[in-house]
DNA sequence: ATGGCAATCAGAATTATTTTCATTTTAATT
DNA sequence: AATTAAAATGAAAATAATTCTGATTGCCAT
């Protein structure tokens, strides 16, 4: 349970709060709009305002408890952050996400950074592909 | 001036059209965005409504005349699309865009995606930077 | 228990962008 | 050059995603 994490960040422990972490550990790696853990909380009979998620998913971005990602659709998805970076792959045709890591683009990446003589703070990554 | 690609791009010669792609041939490398444009546009006394330069801009995104870029703003930015291919740079602190191009880095993505059984259609790529 | 402050709810507000529709402009044709 | 149909424009309304507001509720140290 999560009440360490988020009494951690510095919150207060709350019955929505709790469910949406929880919902979240329990789908490590797939991605959510504010409105899919809406519709997700309510299903579970957890009657969440969607604007208590979208300021939950905010402080537990600012307290690195998950990520946001923006990809192409308007809607700005959220998942667990494990500490493990990565990045993505979206297949165009199916519009499933892949989630990857690879050591050398990161190498390579630090490196262009430098080479322009800047230190890497962060980077976003997505290829689109297609299967061949 | 532009009449050709407009013309080219299916699309009938307009004033606000010349007048947008005048501004962005003149400015290339910049990012605006649609704001921006109407902003420019009316201090040149161009008088060109904002949903026109909204149109106008996604018209010439189709016809890759633009490009268009989702940075961590939440407006969108457009700048004219040279042909050459370049991702990038952004400095945390001082919010500035710099543009690059490394084909170590896009041999490494086709590189990826390839090995992830993807043939590499397009990607995004933002390294956020900071002056060392 | 209870008092204070943070968190929540529901709805209103905001922001960026798109759509609608009446009017004007373009470009093809006479 | 005048005619005309189709496309483009401007202004305002509509939409979509997200954030803010103000009243109420819930958490927790005393």
């Amino acid at each position: 349970m999560g009440k360490k994490e988020i009494k951690d960040a510095g919150l207060k422990v709350t019955l929505p709060r709790l469910q949406i972490l929880e919902f979240l550990t329990n789908n490590k790696g797939k991605h959510f709009a504010a409105e899919d853990l809406y519709d997700e909380m309510k299903s579970a009979d957890h009657d969440i305002g969607l604007a208590t998620i979208y300021r939950v998913l905010n402080q537990f971005e600012t307290a690195g408890l998950v990520c946001k990602h923006q990809f192409e659709n308007t809607q700005a998805v959220y998942e667990l952050d494990t500490g493990e970076h990565h990045d993505h792959m979206v297949d165009v045709n199916t519009g499933k996400v892949i989630e990857f890591f690879d050591s050398e683009l990161e190498n390579l990446q630090v490196q262009i950074a430098e080479n322009h003589g800047f230190e890497l703070i962060d980077h976003k990554m997505v290829l689109y592909v297609k299967k061949k």
